[in-house]
DNA sequence: ACAAAAGTGTTGAGAGTACACCCATGC
DNA sequence: GCATGGGTGTACTCTCAACACTTTTGT
């Protein structure tokens, strides 16, 4: 224990939590907004579901461990993720102290390829809207997540992150109404969405299908990321 | 070290980092908006400035924890404060590794007493715009931080909590003004504040000053924080 | 009466919303 | 030729932005 220093300028006379991240990994799965759950078998909270997670390496950032616990889920890299909040009420974990950072995944739901060796039983697709009883405090960071994807979706273009590479304007249209839950008029959605300058043609067409093939769209990289909005002031 | 759970399962097995709170407090000082800094006094960084903060204990809550920081720099408490972010690059303290759990508060300066015993010194209020050199990582907190409040200046309501309990709406307009570095129009200001039904009438009037007393007003403590700005989607 | 700051309405432009029909393809 | 989904334009409403003068008070 150090005696030059003051007492809070020095890490080491201090009791360390342990910390984690926990990722909250959606994806689009037969036209429903579902979350990645891990059976937990070791207590506390055994035969739990629980959202995937991992301890900080010393080494590594909140963010490398954030997609190494979603790459160790997935499979996926190269994803859509961000920081959501952390969690640390003292009691949050029975064992010890531990705070969470909580990130948020969008996932195109035909990039994941689950871990070979993990059973399926221990893994699962949960709707948004049926989850079941979640381990720790994580049900109130599902429903964080929940609150913050909808509300990115209002004013910034994360909807694609859930659709394959290319994609049509009907299946973007669709993302959007499952997630908001509500209908979206097409005309409208389709100029604004064009008007927003974030899309770009493929000159493909989408083949399968009935009816009439659908213009393939992709997202354009060198797009701004944050759709301006509407402000309260000026 | 146990062996029945698996390792990425049990918390002690892992090395744990520290964990700070460290606060962003933002005030109006003679009509600027200012950050209180603090000069460290220990190495690393020793005689910079750096934003306050502290060790999180371990019985404490990080909202708790962010409150006492500030409550120590200020005398303050009954605050804004809102979680920033979770700043965790592996070497941003050359000590050890060291999480930081950022907030920011918004402290009207009427209420503000510097802790007694503490030199003047070593404590002060800097422009945003003309910050010293900071420790660690703090001017990206700032940054951060800055761009944050002016952020939800543009869709919430939190510009009250820079100014008294009661003012005018002349201040409350010149508070957005210095933040937003803009001017507003005063009747298209007065005409949206107004019907956000945000505000109500003291009945009082201002008496110092030239010219004709103005209204005084007080926020409404059961007005819905958030004010809806217009959304991309519908 | 005059200086100083408070307070107050209207108009034009742009964005949002509601709404219905023709088009291309596969079978 | 018909079933299926893709693609397109217009009129109304509402919100935002720009703009100048009258009112109340102290000296």
């Amino acid at each position: 224990m150090s005696v030059e220093l003051p007492a809070n300028y020095d890490p080491s006379v201090f009791e360390r939590p342990s910390v984690t991240v926990d990722v909250v990994i959606f994806s689009l799965v037969e036209d429903k907004l579902k979350v990645l759950l891990i059976k937990r078998q070791a207590a506390p909270f055994a035969n739990m579901w629980a959202i995937p997670g991992s301890f900080v390496k010393m080494n590594e950032s909140l963010e490398k461990a954030a997609v190494r616990a979603l790459a160790d889920e997935t499979g996926v890299t190269d994803v859509y993720t961000e920081q959501l909040y952390t969690f640390g009420e003292p009691n949050r974990d029975p064992r010890t102290r531990v705070i969470t950072v909580a990130y948020f995944a969008l996932v195109p739901h035909d990039a994941i390829h689950h871990k070979v060796g993990r059973d399926a039983s221990e893994t699962g697709w949960f709707p948004i809207s049926q989850l079941p009883p979640l381990a720790f405090d994580h049900a109130e960071i599902v429903e964080y997540a929940y609150r913050r994807l909808r509300y990115k979706l209002e004013y910034s273009s994360v909807g694609f992150r859930l659709l394959p590479d290319v994609f049509t304007l009907t299946e973007l249209q669709t993302a959007y109404e499952i997630i908001l839950g509500e209908e979206l008029d097409k005309r409208n959605f389709r100029r604004k969405i064009l008007s927003a300058e974030i899309l770009e043609e493929t000159g493909e067409k989408k083949k399968e299908g009935e009816g009439r093939p659908a213009m393939l769209y992709r997202y354009r990289e060198d797009a701004v990321a944050e759709v301006k909005t509407r402000r309260l002031f000026p």
